[in-house]
DNA sequence: AGCTTTGTTCAATTTAGTTTGAACTCTCAG
DNA sequence: CTGAGAGTTCAAACTAAATTGAACAAAGCT
């Protein structure tokens, strides 16, 4: 069957090509896998959402790769499932606006760092305090402070950075 | 020699090992080598600059490692080098703001991304008008349009983030 | 100039992170 | 209840990236 005119989906054309590999070097930048890219980019070409399946063949990667990246994707708010109608599986699609990319990973990727950061900071203040030399105090406690300035400085950055990329 | 008292500078002690710890996974966030964490958090919290040498045996690492983390640190504008009086060697000393920092990173990391992409989404453009069914193309149309806004906003948004950054 | 110390480069190695694929679970259809 | 398809999990294999270390270059000192 289909010789001529296979209607089968399971070539990417060239073009579909460069969206993805043009995804997968924006990806690389924010930290993430390759196959992120890769999912992200064939279904942001996609007139329609694309199954587990169609991803893993389309694009050659294995049923785990894909069923994990579609899983980060989700956590980041960067795909959304529909259901496949009378078809038993999930269809997934990209989620286009910038302002639920970047809030998705500032979300997940960034928050939790700067939350993260500041407990260890505040660990650091602790430690500080306890040193006996008061030269050595004294600077450690600038430096201690430079690192809660940081801190503070992404914190008020953030939020305007969301409203400023929702637009 | 030293037994007792060793003011040899070959080993970090707790509180310098847990701020260098902290740089550390700051800068995986940025999606840089571990190595140039360890180096600025090194020099962050020493109180005079140091040398390539100081750094390799205190933090012990190759003397390939602490040459070539210096110079992207350097071409970050994280360090600025310092001539060492009647030394023949170099000093290191870390930048300490924010606004630097940043500016640095926006202008050496994410700028030449931004402007990779504009390029490749330009190519894209071109490819998409020469498309034959008029649906595909019409589609094709919107994505790329779309991937044309999220560059602009990202644009607009790099000079205001690095302006709230510098206080 | 020759010797010594500082710093750089890069091929080989090591390490960290990603991808695979086989085994598993879950759910629905018959 | 059983069988088949959809999706998940995770140890092992693989790949990409960082680190090492040895050879090299540059710059001062005698």
């Amino acid at each position: 069957m289909g010789d001529l005119l296979d209607g089968d989906q399971n070539e990417m054309d060239p073009l579909e090509r460069q969206v993805v590999a043009m995804f997968v070097d924006g990806v690389r930048v924010l930290g993430l896998p390759r196959s992120i890219g890769e999912i992200y980019g064939l279904l942001f070409i996609s007139p329609s959402g694309l199954s587990l399946d169609d991803l893993v063949c389309r694009l050659r990667i294995s049923k785990g790769s894909a069923s994990q990246g579609l899983r980060t994707l989700k956590s980041l708010g960067a795909v959304r499932e529909t259901d496949g109608g009378a078809d038993r599986r999930t269809y997934y699609e990209p989620a286009i606006e910038l302002k639920r990319l970047a809030g998705g990973f500032i979300r997940e990727q960034i928050r939790p760092h700067l939350e993260n950061g500041k407990t260890k900071i505040g660990r650091l203040a602790e430690s500080t305090r306890e040193i006996e030399d008061p030269d050595r105090r004294k600077f450690l406690g600038e430096r201690v402070e430079r690192l809660e300035t940081w801190m503070r400085s992404g914190g008020r950055v953030l939020p305007i950075l969301q409203k400023l990329l929702g637009q």
